[in-house]
RNA sequence: GGCCAGGUAGCUCAGCUGGUACGAGCGACCGCCUGAAAAGCGGUAGGUCGGCGGUUCGAUCCCGCCCCUGGCCA
């Protein structure tokens, strides 16, 4: 059974660094499941490695979409299992790291994602918006009671990809995750501290002295503000909000600066949530020495 | 010094000519999560309604004095 160690944790705890040490002890490659660092330009924000960093270790899967993709977990799902075969092939450990819980999930787990309509998601999302999420969860309820007893009446976005997939396939949509069952021999390591919230701050800082609202500007001329998901990611979507179409600064930039140090520290917590109920982890604590 | 506006939840503000604050957004805390997941969604906790007196059966909302903030005029 292919082995493969697995890095995850919040954001911010240096998993991209302990991924590269590893490599080089278990003569790995590093294979990336975080969704945002998938996207070509989107380095500075997403605190992408530098190559320069990776010490000659293979990375897979970064740098591999157009910002104007709207990403998709089942296609990254086939990519990381390509990519981790690949790598076991040539008798190599596959190292995944990153905080995307449901891309982690997808790639290591008996997780089968149904099939893409966005045609489908289109209309459906057309009529969330002219009838209201109520009515569009009356409607699950009577294609799929099961379904509409765990996805609440309020949340528009799942109750669409719930009608989206059981129109596709015609077959009831599984709205609750199953047991921890990976498909590999995984070996998962969680890192976490408890000053991540300082961390966190002092990251942000560090971007904006790096150049990170150029490289916003860069991607505004690549279509990221109407990007589906690229314009939404952290940091991005908050510089985004003070430039105008051209790139000019039309607002706050201490404002946008605050506003993404607090939606980081809020997606930690979200990310805290996710990890945490997976008996498989080991956790460290990434302020500790020698953590390697 | 005078005039005006204002002092209500951590922050920004709502609040029917006085009857137990209906509060909202953001924040905080907890949680959910199967093809947009750095997204999306839910729950909970926070208020001596600036202070002190007065009127009233009863005052956040009326009166007086005081304190604080902003603006205008001197």
């Amino acid at each position: 059974m292919t082995q493969v160690v697995a890095v995850v944790g919040p954001t911010a705890t240096g998993k991209s660094d302990l991924a590269v040490a590893l490599a080089e002890r278990l003569d790995g490659e590093v294979v990336n499941a975080d969704s945002m660092q998938l996207y070509d330009g989107m380095d500075i924000g997403t605190a992408k490695l530098p190559s320069g960093e990776r010490n000659g270790v293979p990375h897979h899967l970064l740098d591999i979409w157009p910002i104007t993709k709207s990403a998709a977990v089942a296609e990254y799902q086939t990519l990381a299992r390509a990519s981790i075969a690949a790598i076991h092939s040539r008798g190599r450990v596959p190292i995944l790291v990153g905080g995307s819980g449901l891309y982690l999930r997808g790639a290591l787990d008996q997780l089968d994602f149904p099939g893409e309509a966005p045609e489908i998601r289109a209309r459906l999302n057309a009529e969330l918006v002219a009838c209201g999420a109520p009515e569009l969860h009356e409607r699950l309820r009577s294609e799929d009671p099961a379904a509409a007893a765990a996805i609440l009446p309020t949340n528009g976005r799942r109750i669409v990809r719930a009608l989206e997939v059981i129109e596709l396939t015609g077959r009831p949509f599984t709205a609750t995750m199953p047991g921890f069952d990976s498909i590999y021999d995984t070996v998962f390591v969680g890192l976490d501290c408890d000053d991540l919230d300082d961390r966190v701050e002092q990251r942000v800082h560090a971007m904006m002295a790096a150049g990170f609202l150029d490289e916003v500007r860069a991607l505004l001329q690549h279509g990221l503000r109407h990007s589906p998901t690229a314009g939404k990611a952290l940091g991005y979507a908050q510089l985004l909000a003070v430039l105008d179409e051209f790139g000019a600064l039309i607002g706050d930039i201490d404002d946008a600066v605050a506003a993404t140090v607090r939606g980081t520290a809020r997606f930690v917590r979200r990310q805290r949530s996710w990890f945490r109920r997976d008996p498989r982890i080991h956790w460290i604590d990434a302020s500790a020495g020698d953590i390697v």
